[in-house]
DNA sequence: GTCTGGACTTTGAGTGCCCAAAATGACGGT
DNA sequence: ACCGTCATTTTGGGCACTCAAAGTCCAGAC
């Protein structure tokens, strides 16, 4: 198997993702195409020359789906998207909502070498700055059984553990509020009418946020 | 003036330095060819473009040399190269021989940002691990006045300051022998004849060195 | 002054990736 | 059964970079 240009590799880390987020239901090329920020031909072509190098099985007018060997690689990319994104705001200091582009340039850039060299560094980390799992070496990744805030009961108590979001205003606009990944805190109410939910931490002012927004919260033992 | 691609970062820097080991003459086509690792023919029409694109001066039969905009492009990649080699050395904990390849690709993957935050976390170095100068953010590089270890005169003392060879097993050889940048040494004879130098360093058995070895290692206060 | 070897340049072709726009197919509404 | 819509696929073309191989030029040998 010929070792991926860079440009393949974001096509597996994107499909994967798509994969991930719809129930590993094969991937439609307008979902590629967006995902990859490229028009529809672009990604049928593409997704057609994965098929034929082997990373992905391709049904027209269906979708396309990773086989195993995609599938690997695209766990070792997301592997070093998120082991970057750590160390570039835990050892370099950078703001959590500027990593995310970074990472996308770097990860194509670092060697096995020195991303292990990292990892040791960082202390063989299990999760990224937004609580997004990191795959290990050999591409198993653990997954928490984790549930959006927006579906939390009324009284519960819960630990925010991930944020399903990588748009920088978005990011901003949670550490602003103090509700990154560790922070704890309880529904207050849920206003299905007003499309929103209530929170309080700790001792600060009672907080409402939009279901589109609490649904791209993921919360522990809600 | 568009944004260069890594490939003309590549070639400006090789320019760069080709010159900069020639004394500023223009650099022929197959110097340019060789250190780039493509044909001729690919270099040639690859610097029409650079001059097209204002970043070289480009005689056909004579050679190629960087305008300004050229040599600051060409200077912010070695800063990037030299700054990532040393982080890589003293963060990451990472082999003197083998960093060099991995800086050539990292350098055209980080941005302005992760490399001033490198340079910050580094406390602004002025050299990297072989002893090359780093430049400055605006392109200024200090040169100090070293001699080559071939050079000096028998019975100098001097300091090793720089080793001009990137080559993984070059570097491991000096590395085994304690000749890395900081060493203190004394000459201790010259054999025109046998075309090698003499050297001691503190309690360790003298060493003989070939004069192609000798010219590579360069010296402070000869 | 002519010849010749080696450096250099040109030409033609290929690869990987991209877009625009035309053609095709599928699906719900009538 | 037919239509319109919209996602998808196809087609044709472009850009950046590469190589192989044929052509050109120059300098130094004779």
């Amino acid at each position: 198997m010929a070792s991926p240009t860079s440009t393949v590799e974001n096509y597996l880390k994107e499909i994967y993702l798509a994969q991930e987020r719809q129930g590993d239901q094969p991937v439609a090329m307008g979902e590629v195409a967006r995902s990859l920020g490229v028009v529809p031909g672009t990604a049928t072509s593409m997704i057609k020359n994965l098929a034929r190098r082997g990373w992905a099985e391709y049904s027209p007018r269906i979708g396309v789906r990773l086989t195993d060997e995609g599938e690997l690689v695209a766990l070792n990319m997301i592997r070093r998207h998120r082991l970057l994104e750590l160390f570039l705001v835990k050892t370099l200091g950078l703001d959590w909502s500027e990593i995310h582009e970074e990472a996308e340039q770097l990860e194509h850039a670092v060697s096995e070498r020195v991303l292990d060299a990292m990892d040791a560094f960082l202390g063989r980390p299990t999760s990224d700055p937004h609580g997004d799992p990191i795959p290990s070496a050999n591409g198993k990744m653990r997954q928490r059984k984790l549930v959006a805030l927006s579906r939390c009961r009324v009284g519960a108590k819960a630990k925010v553990a991930r944020i399903t979001d990588q748009d920088s205003d978005f990011l901003q606009f949670v550490e602003n509020q103090g509700l990154k990944p560790g922070t704890e805190l309880t529904v207050t109410s849920r206003l299905p009418g007003a499309d929103a939910t209530g929170i309080a931490l700790g001792e600060s002012a009672p907080l409402t946020l939009g279901t589109r927004a609490a649904e791209k919260i993921l919360v522990e033992e809600c």
